[in-house]
RNA sequence: ACGGUUGUAGUUCAAUGGUAGAAUGUACGGUUGUGGUCCGUGAGACGCGGGUUCGAUUCCCGCCUUCCGUCCCA
């Protein structure tokens, strides 16, 4: 027997399942393209080198998916889209504003809503300002809306935490990795990153001892007001306006980084209030010296707190001997935008049967006597009643 | 990646050192113009490889897979 078995991290979606799981991404797409987004689509595959992209000592490169071809080329599977971005926004009319919904692969741990391939939705503005970067937070937000996910929107801005960081004197190659302790915060209480950060072993130029670290972690927990004396405060007042503009409530939260060291102003974030994780992140940064901005969210978080069902096919046809006049009908049907189900060769009990398994609301009987009035038994699945109806009736059901 | 854990029909679960039962789903029939009820019949499984044994689905080892932790996370 041929072995069948799932690779470690990989699933199979079918059933209802795969309607949810369609409709979400129907209802993502459509939301993008509202706002004016090309959809674009890239290689799965790439060269290990360019997947790796410019950080190439980043920990999460170990992350990327190698593969080997027949020419022993060095290859990788996507773990994002973003990188691609330098290839694709080449000699695109500024601004580029592009969305992607894709397979990701990352050869990692797995665990409860996270699987080693899996989609991700994209959503980015090359050559963009902080007012885009309002119009993305609002295309996003209008996604959890219309999902119905119950979202918290944060904010900060990653030249505000740098001011802050010269302003306390810490070193510029300490700087990366005190920011990623910092972004801890929301997880870890401020004593245990105070903690950590004083003598942290990655920590090059050591000089964070304890009293500076609890400097830090106070000043990075405090109040909004406390930081409008810093020059780059004047971006979160910018985005904050902006957002309003765009009805997208937002908080300022002045220790969330975002993890990518590539981000250069403008950072987000989207929790979700009922899981207490984050949906999306993003933020600005720089594609070919072309200052850009976008957001990613992964797919499989939103699935599990999406409140939507699939679309159902509306009518199901059954012909009983009848099948040129039953084609016809479903074409018609089809013609009109009405998804039919065409059935040729089942008996009625069976059709029925099958009807219900689909949830099917209609079934449109074309027999002998229906072709004979020139109209239908149309049967309503839930209540069980049936009418004969005209075409231009049916049409319309 | 590491530590633990799991693996029997499509799915959910049994039993057993002498090659396996059910429920549900599925196919067909009772019911070639009426379903979500019932009845009957059929198809359908011991993850893979090696070892111990007269004999292994059962015990042992390795790999794969499952789930849970830890590390890491763009």
């Amino acid at each position: 027997m041929v072995k069948t078995d799932k690779v470690k991290g990989f699933q199979d979606f079918v059933g209802d399942e795969a309607l949810k799981r369609a409709k979400i991404m129907k209802i993502i797409q459509e939301q993008f393209e509202l706002y004016g987004f090309e959809p674009a689509e890239t290689p799965t595959m790439e060269f290990e080198e360019f997947v790796k992209g410019d950080n190439p000592n980043d920990e999460a490169v170990r992350d990327v998916f190698k593969l080997e071809d027949r020419g022993g080329r060095k290859l990788a599977l996507r773990y994002e889209f973003t990188f691609q971005l330098k290839r694709i926004a080449k000699n695109q009319k500024l601004p580029y504003k592009r969305f992607q919904i894709g397979v990701v692969f990352r050869d990692e741990p797995i665990r409860e809503g996270r699987s080693r391939q899996f989609i991700q939705c994209d959503v980015d503005s090359v050559g963009s300002s902080i007012k885009d970067e309002a119009e993305i937070l609002a295309v996003v937000d209008g996604i959890f809306k219309k999902l119905g996910i119950s979202v918290k929107v944060y904010i900060n801005n990653r030249k505000l935490i740098n001011e802050i960081l010269v302003s306390e004197n810490i070193a510029e190659r300490d700087r990366e990795q005190v920011i990623r302790e910092l972004d801890k915060l929301d997880k870890l209480s401020p004593k245990e990153v105070a903690d950590t950060l004083s003598g942290h072993k990655n920590l090059p130029a050591g000089n964070l001892k304890k009293i500076g670290a609890e400097k830090l972690v106070k000043i990075f927990t405090g109040k909004e007001k406390d930081f409008v004396k810093y020059n780059f405060y004047k971006e979160i007042k910018e985005l904050k306006k902006y957002c309003k503009s765009y009805g997208v409530s937002v908080e300022f939260r002045p220790f969330l980084a975002r993890g990518l060291s590539y981000y250069n102003g403008s950072v987000f974030e989207v929790w979700s209030k009922e899981l207490k994780v984050s949906l999306a992140g993003g933020g600005s940064y720089l594609v070919d010296k072309v200052q850009a901005s976008g957001i990613a969210f992964g797919f499989e978080p939103i699935n599990l707190l999406a409140k939507v069902d699939g679309d159902k096919t509306k009518v199901q046809i059954i012909s009983v001997g009848q099948d040129k006049e039953a084609i016809e009908l479903a074409g018609k049907l089809r013609g009109a935008g009405i998804s039919t189900i065409l059935l040729l060769d089942k008996s009625i009990g069976k059709a029925l049967d099958y009807a219900n398994s689909k949830g099917v609301a209609k079934v449109i009987f074309v027999g002998a006597e229906e072709v004979k009035k020139g109209k239908f038994k149309v049967k309503d699945m839930k209540t069980g009643k049936e009418e004969f109806l005209g075409e231009d009736k049916i049409l319309k059901i």
